[in-house]
DNA sequence: AATATTCCATACGCTGGAGTATGGTAAACA
DNA sequence: TGTTTACCATACTCCAGCGTATGGAATATT
């Protein structure tokens, strides 16, 4: 069963369509993910996509999967590695700049949280970094109230950056006024 | 032109489509809002609406306006009155229970952010109120570059906020958890 | 070589919403 | 009272996306 894809186009497999309809998300949201939009945009009709697929539910379906699991893993390998709960946290906010794609994903599911399939995804995920950003706290001392309270204010913190970001409403991320930003929401937020 | 409308339903005016409207983006979004779904909605038909409006697009656009103005006029009248500024940014986060059409609406036009009509008003609105809050912080002795990032990052908690509570994440509204998370939000952001 | 399987193209039918055209009715007006 | 005018219903056309059916080509299998 397909020892080599030689190099150019041999043929498509249900994880080529899910890639690309996390990148098409990312760009124009859950919405704008249509079949035959997504065909034209492989160079392919929608003959292939029934193949693999039996609906464009289920196509959402395991693409939303299979980004959560990536969310998942790269969760514990980016920020389960570092030490101090002040680099970790910091780490966290700095890292919207890199994962590009996940947290672009991410911010569309947010716009479409209305959704069915994407609801129960945004509360698992959200639950989870919320575990992980409320054990940090602990660590730095708070007590556990206090540190879910943080916990979510943190991420509410992210998430209206999500927010600002995609209204350009946010100094550019590569500016150095991001980083007085950052470092003021990290002295903020953070007890030294 | 009709000085009495009795009581019941007379004739329908522009001014019903638009609030109409409003409701229904605020109970399920900007891409609800279509010309039919929104006639039977009022046990009408699309014959009306096209009398009052060209397009889909213009009901959008005076809806909005509507939205936008009546947020305006909210701003200076409900937080311009409270006299010292912690008062004014704690009457800001709890202001969320009350006008709750307004917050609700304002809360799926972020989550079609990326809609040409919406996009505009978004930032005229989110930059108001981000001026609001930095004069909040001014008044508390805070320096301008410093106050305009607290700003920021009020608004942002706000933003998350709205968010979090659209994915049931949120303690309820009338709970004392939720008092206890306001409190420690106020505390977190607000300098003594 | 003959056959089967995999992957894709093409051509359908179906649905829902946008916008148009046209006609009807009731109230206001002359 | 007859006639506008304001408001609404009905019946179209147009378009885009979903899902199906079917056939063709390439590859694998025997």
């Amino acid at each position: 069963m397909k020892a080599l894809n030689k190099k150019e186009r041999a043929t498509l497999s249900a994880g080529d369509w899910e890639r690309e309809a996390l990148e098409l998300i990312a760009e124009q949201g859950v919405p704008a993910l249509a079949v035959e939009p997504l065909a034209r945009r492989m160079g392919i009709t929608k003959g292939s996509f029934y193949w693999h697929f039996s609906s464009r539910e289920s196509l959402l379906k395991k693409a939303l999967d299979r980004w959560e699991e990536h969310d998942s893993r790269n969760l514990n390998k980016a920020l389960g590695a570092i030490d101090h709960p002040r680099d970790r946290l910091e780490s966290f906010f700095r890292s919207i700049g890199k994962e590009k794609l996940t947290h672009e994903v991410y911010s569309e599911l947010c716009a479409a949280s209305g959704h069915p399939q994407v609801e129960p995804v945004l509360e698992r995920v959200a639950e989870r970094r919320m575990q992980h950003l409320s054990a940090a706290f602990e660590e730095l001392g708070m007590e556990a109230v206090a540190a879910r309270n943080q916990a979510r204010l943190t991420y509410s913190v992210y998430l209206g950056f999500l927010q600002l970001q995609k209204q350009h409403q946010t100094p550019l991320l590569s500016s150095e006024e991001f980083d007085a930003y950052i470092e003021h929401v990290i002295d903020t937020l953070i007890p030294s």
